[in-house]
DNA sequence: TTGATTAGTCAGCAG
DNA sequence: CTGCTGACTAATCAA
């Protein structure tokens, strides 16, 4: 009805009022330390159960650090698990870019083929020139 | 300067001898319940300490199974890691691949543009068919 | 019983 | 002090 369910916990520490004061743990972990020690100054409380009192709020206070914590590193591995799927999927896309890059190039091989061999069909002479596979990248290259 | 080295751990149970029995932490985590059990029957125990030095072992085993919960975890996220570093390396190789065959591609498209303004400069016609781009992938196309 | 995993406690460090 | 994390205990589940 409130929160996550049924598994909370066993094994908290006690927790219970150190000798007279009540306060839940969510108010504790919640009032500043400057309200709790107010609030301990206007009751009368020994030294012994003040420090008590401390403890227990930084008790709680760690509880819920080690919580999220947890929940920190759970983020983090799925983090990293949701990333690999990712570029998986990436590089299934490059994996089918590159194939019809492939067939771009039987493609045009094939159709400088054909022009090549009606040049010779027909007994056109062709000059080396033209016969160039590859494009100048750079005029530096010369 | 007993074991593994400086930070082992504090906040380590008490599990002094619980009545009599000297058994260093190792030894009782090794022997097999049989053998700890005649060793118990042999000297002279008390119920309880039996019980005692039952949960002494059962607490070291549960620390042992702790510590090899955390390597596994922390072996786990390395794998992880490591394994998107090795497929981002992969995806690397494809973008340069990529731009090798665009290269390509370039290549000879100015070689074909290059065949047919020459053929375009000596008045020559060419069937529509040699200028077709692409070659026939499946005979079942026609 | 054994091993693994989760929540909680505590120590110790960093900010 | 606050927050985080490693190591440990205890509970719990699965095999």
């Amino acid at each position: 009805m409130k929160s996550e369910a049924g598994k909370v916990s066993n094994r908290r520490i006690d927790m219970s009022p150190p000798s007279a004061i009540e306060i839940s743990d969510e108010e504790l972990v919640s009032i500043s330390v400057r309200d709790l020690n107010r609030q301990l100054k206007l009751r009368g409380l020994t030294r012994e159960d003040i420090v008590k009192m401390k403890q227990r709020r930084r008790t709680l206070k760690n509880r819920g650090y080690a919580a999220s914590c947890r929940v920190k590193r759970v983020e983090h591995k799925g983090d990293l698990e949701s990333e690999r799927v990712q570029v998986e999927i990436e590089l299934d896309q490059f994996r089918t870019e590159k194939a019809r890059l492939r067939s771009d190039i039987a493609g045009l091989e094939q159709k400088c083929q054909r022009l090549i061999e009606y040049a010779d069909a027909h007994s056109i002479v062709l000059a080396m020139d033209l016969l160039r596979d590859h494009h100048q990248q750079d005029a530096a290259a010369y």
